[in-house]
DNA sequence: AATTTACGTCAGCCATATTGACTTAATTCT
DNA sequence: AGAATTAAGTCAATATGGCTGACGTAAATT
């Protein structure tokens, strides 16, 4: 657990014996690259998954699965074609992953009522309830995160990662959130 | 390339036919999850990591050739235990990731001169230059996620990342990030 | 001299993704 | 009514990036 700690950060490997690096002029202009930003993204997405995956482990499941949990959750009687393409996976990756959500009875498929092709998906009692779990985890660590920080805050972080959202999957997107804050232009 | 579109996105499939869920009255609280933030963050991740994917495609590379090659890059002359540290994989993990970056001249190993066991790892010109590429590539959808937000407001994503991160990891990381900014507490 | 460290390697396993081809059933289109 | 399309599932093979355990070698430390 938060096993994140570097082993030992001996003498911070600075250009640590290294005399004869080309220098690299950068003449093309590297101006301040956002090193620290990527880095943080980085350390954070990591921690910020790691919460429910350490749940997840227990049930022998992994983080494939909790992608399908949530969408479902979120999208109560969702198709699985829709449910592939919010998850940008294939069929045959989805497959799995469903049949053993549905085994250990976290997720339920019923008949289309008007399209009886149609195995619409469902989260059970049980489900829902690992769901909420699971949320509630990242929960906890998002109004951590947003401790301390100025008025208006969690509002900029919502446009910020909205913008970091390629343009043209935005729409979409953004009807999938369906965010109870404003998160139209401008 | 920007497939991130879902396919139909048919009806909006909000509790399309269930007429029949346990309507899980939630006693437990569960209100306002954030479920928007929480697939903000998953979208924004993806399209983030997407971009240097494309081109790490071409090389037959893949993400695990971007990390290593990116702390490599920030860290010349890093120690193979410091990398594994970081990166939070074993070291046949990274041994065959970096094989393969060694072979291709992207990454260049030189015995320590105090320590001779030492292997330590630096990015080539060809390496470099592609780092950097990569770089860029994210640092300009970092900057048009900035766009329009208020003032200090990247300073504000900075520390919301930074407390995202679990509290006893900060420090290390902090210490590899040395951003230009202050990130210090409060 | 003994122990520990840094690094590497062999071998096998697992999870999650991919592609391509094909089937079945149901709906829709002409 | 018949053809085409769609929804879903399946078989088989492949790739990537992780993992564990067991060892080996050289160099540094105690």
């Amino acid at each position: 657990m938060a096993d994140v700690n570097f082993k030992n950060t001996p003498s911070s490997p600075l250009r640590e014996n290294g005399p004869d690096l080309p220098d690299s002029g950068e003449a093309t202009g590297d101006d301040a690259l956002p090193y620290d930003l990527v880095e943080l993204l980085f350390f954070a997405y990591r921690d910020f998954t790691g919460d429910p995956d350490e749940v997840l482990a227990k049930f022998e499941f992994g983080r494939a699965h909790h992608r399908v949990l949530h969408f479902v959750e979120r999208n109560p009687g969702i198709m699985v074609t829709d449910l592939l393409g919010i998850l940008g996976i294939t069929k045959q990756s989805l497959g799995r992953v469903l049949k053993q959500l549905v085994d250990a009875g976290i997720i339920e498929q019923r008949e289309g009522s008007h399209d009886r092709r149609q195995r619409l998906l469902y989260t059970t009692e049980t489900g829902h309830g690992l769901a909420v779990d699971l949320t509630r985890l990242q929960q906890k660590r998002l109004e951590r995160a947003l401790i301390g920080l100025p008025d208006g805050s969690e509002e900029t972080i919502r446009r910020f990662l909205l913008q970091m959202i390629d343009p043209d999957a935005r729409p979409d997107i953004l009807k999938l959130i369906r965010s109870s804050f404003d998160l139209r232009d401008r």
